[in-house]
DNA sequence: TAGTATGCCTATCAAGTCAATAGGCTAATA
DNA sequence: TATTAGCCTATTGACTTGATAGGCATACTA
């Protein structure tokens, strides 16, 4: 359930389209650069994000990639689950894995997993690229206010 | 933030003695056996329990292993924490490593890292042994019940 | 139509982590 | 003193992860 560099690179590459939502097609090379992403492994990861109807791309002169829904349409949590898979605490607890406990039938800890999998799958359902957008506005207002004294 | 198979194999050695609270030391080989743990790996988790003052163990012909404390005392988080380290969904947010993240000073998704953070360790930190050992009591009568009809 | 900028695709690699095992040593009891 | 059990260190194999290389396809522009 910890969530893998790439998937934190495929967060902050959407991150970097949804503010500059509907505008030009976005290079591959600009979203590494403001993001400090490897670029060539930005590549795997925006065609992987394509392939998933999250980004659309132009290619030649003046291609890149776009957002196709409005930031406030994308929950992390769908981004997480597209690039690690289900978020499982445990082995046994994601898709097709469940034979890997030998004690599955009656296993005392299966309810707390799927309480600790539910809480972490709220948190990331519950934030869409909007919130994260709005959160940095709100930081930079802050801070901008703490320098003003 | 997923829980290492070595971490559950701790959680569910620990489940065991706790079953046997107060009786007889336990030998690695008869709770490898209860859990379905390979007892060699046993061996070495058993012996950092011990260094961690968890469980206690007696050398020699009737000795084993005990449970140090009383099941109600001991959060499961407090062994995932042990065994596994920090409760990080993210690299950076693990102590020592807070210098990864080349963002860090203002990363949006900090606050929500955090939020996940806390929201899983609230789930272990809030269920102890105890919880564990009723539950499977509960999870006994309801299946008995089942099959009484 | 030629050239260049850009994304697209496949293969591969290096390093690290994890689960597990081996083999011998030490202490305690009968 | 023999046996039973835990104690300790080293090592291994498999897998995952992050990252890179190199060439191909497409689209715009001159």
């Amino acid at each position: 359930m910890s969530v893998s560099r790439k998937c934190q690179y495929a967060l902050r590459a959407i991150f970097e389209l949804a503010k500059r939502h509907d505008q030009m097609p976005m290079r591959i090379a600009d979203i590494a650069k403001a993001q400090a992403i490897p670029p060539k492994f930005l590549e795997l990861i925006l065609g992987q994000l394509r392939q998933g109807g999250f980004v659309a791309s132009r290619r030649g002169r003046g291609g890149g990639y776009l957002l196709v829904a409005q930031p406030g349409d994308i929950p992390v949590g769908r981004i997480i689950r597209f690039i690690d898979g289900p978020m499982a605490p445990v082995a046994c607890l994601a898709d097709g894995n469940e034979a890997d406990c030998p004690l599955r039938a009656n296993c005392a800890f299966m309810a707390m997993w799927i309480k600790a999998r539910d809480a972490v799958a709220a948190v990331y359902d519950e934030t869409t690229f909007q919130d994260l957008l709005d959160a940095e506005a709100n930081d930079r207002k802050g801070r901008a206010g703490e320098y003003t004294i």
